[in-house]
DNA sequence: TTATTATATGATTGTATAACTATTCAGTAA
DNA sequence: TTACTGAATAGTTATACAATCATATAATAA
């Protein structure tokens, strides 16, 4: 068990970080793209066909994810695979699709 | 303990509320304002002078972050007082804290 | 009544960015 | 080499929205 440390008060650049990373999960399209990857790396095409939009709409919220460490990327041969970097994430889902239904 | 309910596959208006939910957290002055009233309501004067921003634009703030369900509201004579309606919000923003600090 | 304080709102501006189209780059095979 | 497939990127457009200024509403006091 980890020890509970009292919560400090972020400011400047940390309040940026948090809230770039709560930005790039503020997308419908995004949050679909993390569902297409949550149980196993998959490949672009892949993912597009999951979330039924463009290739260089999805190459776009891929790169953005991966870049601020939500998705972790592979390339092999001729595909690059994404796939979810933390567990956090999909609980972070998890949590606020809870506190809406109540 | 509750149960652990297995993942179900969130769509379309499920996936915009919540997107929408995490869109709101995303804006650094949003984030300072909860920061602001975490530990107790307080009015929007007081949370002006605590963010350092004009009053209508915490004002504004404030009213979308009510609108979501994340601020209590309570008008007490001519003040209005803001508060955490769900310690939950403060939990999503200690885990993006700590994942980002890694 | 008028004045004052606390909050909300309307109108505007500037900026960020999602989505689209077209193109380019990279890897593999013929 | 050329052709094909997978992925990334450049350029454009349209929309969302944060911040500002000015104004309006509400509650209290003089």
């Amino acid at each position: 068990m980890s020890k509970r440390i009292p919560a400090r008060r972020l400011q400047g650049r940390e309040l940026e970080q948090i809230a770039t990373h709560f930005r790039l999960l503020g997308e419908p399209m995004r949050l679909k793209i993390l569902q297409a990857v949550c149980g196993e790396s998959r490949t672009v095409n892949d993912i597009v066909s999951a979330v039924g939009a463009t290739q260089a709409n999805v190459s776009k919220h891929l790169s953005l994810l991966a870049a601020a460490g939500i998705l972790t990327r592979k390339k092999e041969g001729q595909c690059v695979y994404y796939g979810l970097s933390d567990p956090l994430t999909l609980k972070l889902c998890e949590l606020v699709h809870a506190q809406l239904v109540g």
